[in-house]
DNA sequence: TCTCAGTTTAGAATAATTCTAAAGTACTGA
DNA sequence: TCAGTACTTTAGAATTATTCTAAACTGAGA
């Protein structure tokens, strides 16, 4: 509650109703995937709800400021990871379900420089699975 | 031509005029990646053109039998790449430019096992670009 | 040539996401 | 405390890649 809105103050983002209800469900400490429609039904739930648009501009802002990582491993749902740090994931295509993969269960021992002019911005590894 | 026939009849696809044109195309040795919407304008230049239905089935077809690679980078469109060896991909999420990683420039030294009751299909690993 | 399962197609339908513009709200300075 | 303003939220419309539908077409075997 209140470290919600200190996270948010400190990103600039006014603490409002809304966005503290995302936030105090998206930073409670628990490591988890959302989409905008499964946050959406969440925190339909809640006595007062916040409005479908108003989902996606908080995962879009909050992506923006980096206390979400953008997932888009499927072409119809973005995945929002509330785990920045670097990992990486096993998805099974089938049930599109996105599961962690422990950092230290995969090593990248060599990596390819940028093309020039460029940087390398993120590492995505993504295991597809098949039963 | 001839080439795309005997690829198309190996798989048990009919070889009709629209997926010899499509095979012709995709398959003349030069790996690359297309989306449906670029293919289909690539082919209304072809005196006969292909309707953007039957792209969009013959990109399926041609996955499901594994003639080509189907890549989910990006939200608002898949990529399909001729290349179904083993390999990665820069991604620039800017300019939406998928480009290839030599094999040899990457090296995962550790993989993690698959969930039980599942096994591993694909390994996808995506640089992600910024200026 | 005839037949029919396999194909193609135009256009409608779908669905996640983005846009719009109007109403609501948090913060600042007085 | 209050007003002003910039920032937010919201419902509903718009967008857009993709899928679906059902009718017309075609390749290949008999």
């Amino acid at each position: 509650m209140q470290r919600t809105k200190e996270i948010l103050r400190a990103n600039d983002l006014r603490p409002t109703k809304q966005r503290v209800l995302i936030g105090n469900f998206l930073f409670d400490g628990v490591d988890k995937h959302v989409t905008a429609e499964s946050l959406f039904k969440k925190l339909s739930n809640e006595q007062r709800g916040v409005s479908l648009a108003t989902v996606y501009n908080t995962l879009h802002e909050f992506c923006k400021k980096e206390l979400l990582n953008k997932i888009t491993i499927d072409t119809d749902k973005v995945y929002f990871d509330t785990n920045i740090s670097l990992h990486h994931h096993f998805f099974s295509d089938k049930e599109k379900i996105l599961l962690y993969i422990k950092s230290q269960d995969v090593k990248i021992s060599s990596m390819p420089n940028a093309p020039k002019g460029k940087k390398i911005k993120k590492v995505e590894l993504i295991i597809h699975l098949e039963d």
